[in-house]
RNA sequence: GCGCCUGUAGCUCAGGGGAUAGAGCAUCGGACUUCUAAUCCGAGUGCCGCAGGUUCGAUUCCUGCCAGGCGCGCCA
């Protein structure tokens, strides 16, 4: 249990008994005691922690909430670590603790190292994540990596949450677009010998298409004596896996390695579409109408049904993503967590839908849905269209402004944001990115601690130490930050919240940079000088930790 | 028409049943003989989209409306 969690727990049990000994002495009437809320302030003039359980419970006892509050005081055993309690404003309880807590968030820091913040909360539960799964016909774009950033930090986040956690990449290299992929590839390899080869109507015209085309013809410069069919499946093929190998890369550069890729196409040779239909039809759960064969999806809340098998014989795509999802659940996967485009959230229904027909729970799949990200470029809008091949690519982005300020800036705001991403102004201010702001705090500490070896002083360890000399004010404001990265990264990790992490490294930041000015170590008397070694060791461990959950580096020296 | 998301400071965004609504950027003024000034300290700004409702208390929850983005295929 987090030191801050303790320190919650020991003083509600306080107030609890307070309750009753007011009960018993007759002070109050009070039938039932509510849970009993503690928050840590906003304001550090309200305490340490605050609760406002006066107020709620001034109804049911048929007094003024300031009242309450007086009769919880005067019952209240302060015990020995409750320094001062107050009640302000509308009858709110502040307690004022001894440092002590505070002290032993350090020494908490100090033996869990990388590991302090983590919990046990998900008790193992096998969770996939799954993300980006751009099709494999075209360069990433914006949206793909807003979704690797969030993606990426909220598997870590869950990992930390003490979740099984894996992260795949759903390639779609079996449906209609890779067919016309493979059709725009074979058009521009024909090209090379003849510029005037008809280029398909429907086809991608990116310029990344006749470049994979050359590499193509470089590696498979008979491809023409094959026939026509067999080339385009040939083209099929080694162009989506050319595709995901581009991919994979960009990716890497930009921090995200998933733990799987998926392909679509072992379902089709896998025949998992037929297994999971005939699956579907034992259980009743399917029917014929108008030559197509339908899934029942209204039973489940879906507002219509949906086609399984068209008229013409094929697969929709939602076919290949039922059999796709059972495939994960027969992996032993508990918990499924998608992350989709806001284009994509009609289908959530559906999807929900077949993973109870095929008899889980419809919460076993939980969307994300990330909202969209618009470009601007001199204040106006970058229009981007994918048809005219005119798009930003996430590779351009990474470019032009950075793989950590990049992950940065899209992890910085909450998922189901629009998001506003100005170019001009990613790249100009890219000085004074915030992503900066907390890199440069650790390699400020690191440098501290550098020098300390230059000169022969270790850090040591915190038995050695009197960390009771740790009084000044941005000394303790530290201390609290450190404290509260447990309930962040729990709560980051429950509500699906990356924001949390990013806002939390900032905090923690701007509270050593103002310290740094504050309180100097290297020159100071040695006890001083060691007491704050120790903090700030921590404060580079737990911006370490963050900015890894993050992806972002935590450099040693700017 | 129905569904999802958004509406908070000049801009980009946090927050969220409670105590004077926050940060960064931008603007203005200070701080480097001292461990990195990519830093710090200080200053101003708000019908929290509008209207009702629930509540001791609503910017937060509920309903309706307005505005913007995106969906609603035998496409993927």
């Amino acid at each position: 249990m987090s030191i801050v969690l303790q320190q919650k727990e020991q003083l509600s049990s306080a107030i609890y008994r307070a309750l009753e000994a007011a009960r018993e002495n007759g002070e109050m009437e009070l039938n039932e005691i509510p849970e009993i809320g503690l928050e840590v302030p906003r304001d550090t003039s309200h305490g340490d922690f605050a609760s406002n359980i006066a107020l709620i419970t001034a109804k049911a006892a048929r007094k003024a909430p300031r009242d309450v509050a007086q009769i919880i005081l005067s019952n209240l055993d302060q015990g020995n670590f409750i320094r001062k309690v107050e009640i302000a404003g509308p009858g709110f309880i502040n307690f004022f603790l001894s440092n002590d807590w505070l002290y032993d968030t350090l020494r908490a820091i100090e033996a869990q190292g990388g590991k302090y913040g983590d919990s046990d909360y998900g008790k193992g539960e096998k969770v996939l994540w799954e993300f980006v799964s751009a099709n494999p016909v075209g360069p990433m774009n914006v949206v793909n990596a807003r979704a690797a950033a969030v993606g990426d930090t909220l598997a870590r986040m869950f990992k930390a949450a003490g979740y099984d956690v894996k992260t795949e990449f759903y390639v779609n290299d079996a449906g209609n677009q890779a067919d016309i992929f493979a059709r725009s590839l074979e058009a521009r390899y024909q090209q090379i010998n003849d510029a005037n080869y008809p280029f398909p109507e429907d086809g991608y015209p990116g310029d990344y298409v006749g470049e994979i085309a050359q590499i193509l013809y470089k590696e498979q410069p008979d491809l023409l004596q094959m026939p026509k069919e067999e080339r385009l499946e040939f083209c099929k093929k080694w162009g989506t896996d050319k595709m995901v190998d581009m991919q994979r890369a960009d990716l890497k550069e930009y921090g995200v390695e998933f733990d799987l890729w998926f392909r679509e196409r072992d379902l089709h040779s896998a025949n998992d579409l037929e297994r999971v239909i005939e699956f579907l039809e034992e259980r009743g759960f399917l029917f014929e109408d108008e030559d197509a064969l339908w899934f029942r999806s209204t039973e489940f809340g879906d507002d219509k049904d949906r086609v399984i098998i068209k008229s013409d014989g094929t697969y929709t795509y939602v076919t290949a993503d039922i059999a796709y999802h059972h495939d994960k659940l027969k992996r032993g996967f508990t918990k499924l967590i998608n992350i989709w485009g806001p284009d994509h959230h009609g289908y959530i229904a559906r999807m929900k839908a077949a993973i109870q027909a095929m008899g889980y729970p419809e919460d076993t799949l939980e969307v994300m849905i990330l909202q969209y990200v618009a470009l601007l470029r001199n204040g106006k809008q970058v229009k981007m269209s994918k048809r005219a091949g005119e798009f930003i690519t996430m590779q351009d982005l990474v470019e032009e402004v950075g793989k950590d300020a990049a992950r940065f800036f899209f992890l910085n705001r909450s998922p189901e944001s629009h998001l506003d991403f100005d170019l001009d102004l990613a790249v100009e201010q890219s000085s004074e990115n915030p992503v900066f702001y907390v890199q440069y705090a650790h390699a400020r500490i690191s440098s501290i601690i550098r020098q300390g070896v230059e000169m022969g002083i270790q850090v040591p360890a915190s038995k050695d130490v009197d960390l009771n000399l740790l009084q000044h004010e941005s000394e303790i404001a530290l201390l609290k930050q450190l404290s509260g990265l447990p309930e962040e990264l729990l709560m980051g990790a429950i509500n699906r919240e990356p924001h949390r992490l990013t806002r939390y490294a900032l905090d923690l930041a701007s509270l050593f940079h103002s310290f740094y000015t504050h309180c100097h170590i290297l020159g100071e008397e040695d006890s001083l000088r060691a007491s704050r070694l120790v903090l700030v060791t921590c404060v580079q461990i737990v911006l370490k930790k963050v900015l890894t959950i993050l992806g972002v580096e935590a450099p040693e020296q700017m």
